[in-house]
RNA sequence: GGCCCCGUCGUCCAGCGGUUAGGACGCAGCCCUUUCAAGGCUGAGACCGGAGUUCGAUUCUCCGCGGGGCUACCA
């Protein structure tokens, strides 16, 4: 189906039971990016009809996994609308109402089967090697009966009345004709015995309450949509265009879930993900705008985005992609924006990955700002400024003595290097990086060392580590005091460890 | 088990009857280089299988196989 001209009015309604992860966020990210397209409107609902699974900090999280992403939304829980209240537990009366409708309608029937009867029916089904099914016995049960049966406290639901014969079948925007045969159809609860609806029933009397025009889900429901559409006709209402999006699996290939480690939207932010890096990526998992770009703005996104293209298949999470495309957001960012955004990070607690807890806070930015050259296309993630950056703000390093030597150096080798760099870096005229590495490699030429193996040593001595951003911009940024005391320091650890060898 | 959905490099995506099957991540090598990155170049790497349809199938159909989803008074 080619994408709709007219402006859409389209929903994300999750349940409050977990926190919301990746693949559930993606059908919303989809839903904001069509309402944004057509200029319709994007709703939220929540659906918290399951009262023994409500969990008030997941209701939090999805609301939070929103705003994060910047999926913002028109119509919803803080936002009002004309077509609330937007969350469903408000909304039971409209359920039971039409529920009763649908019985007097003789589309559907109170029952009186106890959940040990049900449970002792689909045992005999097993047994039998009979697929386990409701046999539709409540059908059969008068109105006095029934009564009898509410009147000594048993649970009464009502259920929908299944054709025997026949079939149902519907377009999928994304997967065409889908056919299902009735007889595989048992007779559905829609209102359960606690008065509130089903997510059945539920769903679609408020998509209709609501106007919505494109239910865009995952893929897992549609097995259920037939009976959906079976209620749409006990109703006599028409049903929506439906949009089935793949599902996205863990790296074991089953629908993911808690097991599969971090897989809400809040884990990427606080690991230093960039929500316009995770937004990106998310949308690519399922879509592509049909020739190999990849690095697409929002505003890209919704432009080129079309149901028509969206994919058959379900993909799977590739955090290191997401990483690398981290990166890259990273890379285009301004230095200012960088560091508005590495603060956070880099100011948390030592604890928590931050700086350590002895680094003044807050952090000091203009000094920050003179640093982000030298890390700016080394970050993947927000949280690695931290590590990237920490030497910086330290008072001094502590290296281990086996990291200082360089390559095919030994401890000797090591020594005599360090005691030519200290030396030179007391004696320096000037600070300024060209200066510094002009001096160091005729140094390095001197005592007749390759460049390499003089400034490796030098770069552990100074930053504590072998990886670390251009030598001479960092011991110009780090400053001639602090580089003297960290490579006398290096000097007695290796010395230290020469004496300890030699005992 | 039944029903439904899906099946192109390890992963994401392109392909929509005729291509040396393309790109990206990752991986390997080389270049750049004081390390690490970034960047450039090169390479390895896939059409699940079998029947059809067709002059010709990765592409269409069917059957297998594999994976997934559903099979609740959960969504």
């Amino acid at each position: 189906m080619t994408n709709p001209t007219s402006p859409v009015r389209v929903r994300y309604a999750p349940s409050p039971t977990g926190i919301p992860h990746i693949g559930n966020i993606r059908t919303a990210l989809f839903c904001w990016v069509l309402a944004q397209q057509t200029k319709g409107e994007f709703i939220v609902r929540i659906e918290d009809t399951d009262r023994s699974r409500y969990d008030a900090d997941a209701e939090k999280a999805i609301f939070e996994s929103l705003d994060w992403l910047g999926l913002t939304w028109d119509e919803g829980p803080g936002k009002g609308g004309p077509v609330g209240p937007y969350v469903q537990s408000e909304r039971q009366q409209t359920y039971i109402e039409a529920a009763h409708r649908l019985v007097e309608s003789g589309h559907a029937y109170f029952d009186d089967t106890t959940p040990e009867q049900l449970h002792a029916l689909r045992e005999r089904q097993r047994a039998a090697k009979q697929p386990p099914r409701y046999d539709g016995r409540g059908r059969h049960r008068s109105t006095e009966e029934i009564e009898e049966s509410r009147q000594a406290g048993l649970p009464i639901t009502i259920r929908l009345k299944v054709p025997e014969f026949g079939s149902v079948s519907f377009n999928d925007a994304v997967r065409g004709k889908i056919t299902f045969e009735l007889k595989e159809l048992d007779d559905f609860v829609i209102l359960k015995s606690d008065e509130m609806p089903t997510y059945h029933l539920a769903h679609i009397l408020d998509d209709k309450a609501m106007g919505i025009t494109h239910v865009i889900r995952g893929d897992e429901w549609i097995s259920s949509t037939p009976r959906h559409l079976l209620i749409h006709q006990a109703l006599e209402i028409e049903p929506p265009e439906y949009v089935h999006v793949p599902l996205i699996l863990g790296k074991d290939k089953s629908k993911l879930s808690k097991r599969h480690g971090a897989t809400s939207a809040l884990e990427y932010r606080d690991q230093g993900f960039l929500a316009d890096a995770v937004f990106n990526f998310m949308c690519l998992l399922g879509w592509s705008p049909g020739d190999d770009t990849e690095v697409m703005t929002r505003e890209e996104i919704v432009r080129r985005f079309s149901i028509d293209r969206i994919n058959d298949s379900p993909a799977t999470f590739d955090v290191e992609k997401l990483e690398w495309m981290n990166g890259v957001y990273i890379r285009n960012m301004s230095e200012d924006e960088l560091i508005e955004h590495l603060l956070p990070f880099m100011e948390r607690s030592e604890a928590d990955g931050g700086l350590p807890d002895t680094v003044e806070r807050p952090i000091d930015q203009v000094y920050l700002k003179k640093l982000i050259p030298l890390v700016h296309e080394r970050l993947k993630l927000l949280s690695e400024g931290t590590e990237t950056l920490d030497f910086f703000f330290a008072d001094n390093v502590y290296p281990a003595a086996e990291d200082l030597p360089g390559r095919n150096m030994d401890m000797a080798m090591t020594e005599t290097a360090l005691e030519a760099a200290l030396s030179l870096c007391n004696s320096v005229t000037s600070f300024e990086p060209e200066h510094l590495e002009a001096e160091y490699r005729a140094l390095a030429e001197k005592i007749e060392m390759k460049p390499g193996q003089l400034f490796s040593p030098i770069r552990v001595a100074t930053t504590g580590k072998a990886f670390a951003p251009p030598l001479f911009d960092t011991m110009a940024a780090i400053g001639q005091e602090r580089c003297i005391e960290r490579i006398e320091n290096a000097l007695s650890i290796v010395r230290s460890a020469a004496s300890t060898s030699a005992e």
